[in-house]
RNA sequence: GGAGGGGUGGCUGAGUGGUCGAAAGCAGCCGCCUGCUAAGCGGUUGAGGGGACUAAAUCUCCUCCGCGGGUUCGAAUCCCGCCCCCUCCGCCA
């Protein structure tokens, strides 16, 4: 959300922001205008009469102290009381109107930030990594999932519905390995906190991080109680520090925060409808920064390489691009997406997204902070980032280390998170004795004795 | 789910109709003082918004005692609804 002081200062930086953002027509940046300046001449009147009401109610107790009768007095005071009242309620109405258009109105793009209308506009800054070449026809990773036993599509489709998924076996146990895996890198070399929230939030938050109201729609609300499912763990983590005043001093904070992803996908009928890359629910380990102002757009790059250093330890090509204005997102400031090399598409697929969305959710969630102790609050800026989508990851991995045979090697450094399983060969790992690992599973002993 | 208790400033906590944005203590900040440390002394310290001002500083006004309504000339204080927390009982992984 923009400061409306903001946009009566600078209207026509804010047009041209709709119009960059490809949203012209949606925002109605006179009429925020127009509210404004009514609801400040308003707000001049009332408080004048609120003035007068609170000097004249004073004047009141010390005569009734003294034993005097405030004659006329209270009849007039009744009349300033219902006067203020109805301006109170003008002003509300007002801002209730003026509120609800903020929320749609989209964060400018920074300068650095290529135009362009759609997803044409995006400009490639570096790529890692080379497609591998392979010496037989490479298969999806929906049916080398399936080939071996570890991806489950029918039966997800049984028990939920379509765009879900039934992981078995070593397949179950990647997804969790993978998940520690990024955990690990995220925490232990590259000093962010681990954060488990809760997977529901309330309206509040999802407010805060801009995913509604504009976004309604791809979102899961349970019809009980309101709460949705968390669509990313940007909204949890970022919502920690709603309503906060954080210590200047405390600051970046750097979160990484495994969640499962729920989203309603409502609008991509036809696409991706096979394998894992667009799930109703799916994992994902996210990063989040809560950054000073001055620092953010240098955080936006670090935060896009912590996350980028998963593929390079899963030893995955991936490209990073530079989102245009059109197609950016309404939050965002600046964002960058990782794309990995995905055989099946013959193309990068979006792996991670990462953005710095300046004060935009700090001041909707308002989160700000105090650079010593008695300078006045600033918000925060915020930044967050895939690190990364555990179900594109296990699709990459599938898909860019098959074999000819239909095995899939385990990336090296992943192994330690698998037992030192080396390839995937089928559902199970239950057998060592054909199954390749680093090192030889060590044969379950006997129990230790319970001692007491 | 049932019964009871409670939500006040960064924290603890007083305040049951007017002089309360709010006692006191702690913490913080500034200064003084002590050889260092600790202690002590004095001062100071909430947030949001409107206006004056080119802006900063400053001044001034309004609002805020969980949230939303109501009563009243006047509400932290009285009434109603909601949310959250705590204790006990029930249920439950």
């Amino acid at each position: 959300m923009l400061d409306v002081k903001f946009i009566r200062q600078n209207p026509d930086l804010v047009r041209d922001a709709v119009k960059k953002k490809g949203m012209d027509g949606e925002v109605d940046i006179d009429r925020i205008l127009e509210l404004d300046g009514r609801r400040r001449s308003i707000l001049s009147e009332v408080e004048k009469e609120k003035y007068r009401r609170n000097t004249v109610s004073e004047k009141i107790g010390e005569m009734k102290k003294r034993g005097e009768e405030p004659v006329g007095l209270l009849e007039e005071m009744k009349a300033v009381s219902s006067h203020i009242k109805e301006l109170d309620e003008e002003v509300a109405r007002i801002e209730e109107e003026l509120q609800e258009l903020l929320l749609w109105v989209p964060n400018p793009p920074h300068p650095s930030v290529p135009v362009g209308p759609d997803e044409t506009g995006n400009v490639e800054v570096r790529r890692w990594g080379t497609p591998r070449e392979f010496a037989f026809e490479p298969k999806a990773h929906w049916d080398i999932g399936s080939n071996l036993g570890i991806l489950d599509f029918e039966r997800a489709t049984k028990i939920a519905g379509s765009r879900f998924t039934v992981f078995w076996g070593v397949g179950a146990r990647l997804v969790r390995a993978l998940i520690s895996f990024m955990i690990d890198l995220h925490v232990k070399e590259q000093g962010y906190t681990e954060v488990l929230p809760p997977f529901m939030v309330n309206e509040k938050a999802m407010i805060g991080t801009a995913q509604l109201p504009k976004f309604a729609e791809d979102a899961f609300r349970l019809a009980g109680d309101g709460f949705y499912l968390v669509p990313t763990a940007e909204v949890p983590v970022t919502n920690l520090h709603r309503e906060e005043i954080l210590d200047g001093s405390e600051l970046p904070l750097y979160y990484v925060a495994y969640t499962p992803c729920f989203r309603s996908e409502a609008g991509s009928h036809g696409k991706d409808t096979r394998g894992l890359i667009r799930q109703h629910q799916f994992d994902k380990v996210e990063l989040v920064k809560f950054v000073l102002p001055e620092t953010s757009f240098e955080e936006l790059e670090r935060l896009t390489e912590d996350a980028a250093e998963v593929l390079r330890r899963l030893d995955l090509p991936y490209r990073v691009i530079e989102m245009c204005t059109g197609d950016m997102g309404f939050a965002q400031a600046k964002k960058y997406d990782i794309e990995v090399w995905m055989p099946s598409y013959g193309r990068y697929v979006e792996i991670s997204s990462c953005s710095n969305f300046g004060d935009f959710q700090a001041r909707r969630a308002n989160i700000r902070f105090r650079r010593t102790a008695r300078s006045r609050p600033e918000y925060v800026h915020t930044l967050n980032g895939s690190g990364l989508a555990v179900g594109r990851t296990v699709a990459a991995i599938l898909e860019n280390c098959q074999e000819a045979d239909g095995s899939v090697t385990v990336p090296r450094e992943l192994r330690p998170y698998l037992g030192g399983l080396k390839r995937i060969e089928g559902r199970s790992e239950k057998d060592p004795a054909t199954a390749e690992f680093d090192e030889k599973p060590q044969k379950p002993g006997r129990r230790p004795p319970v001692s007491k």
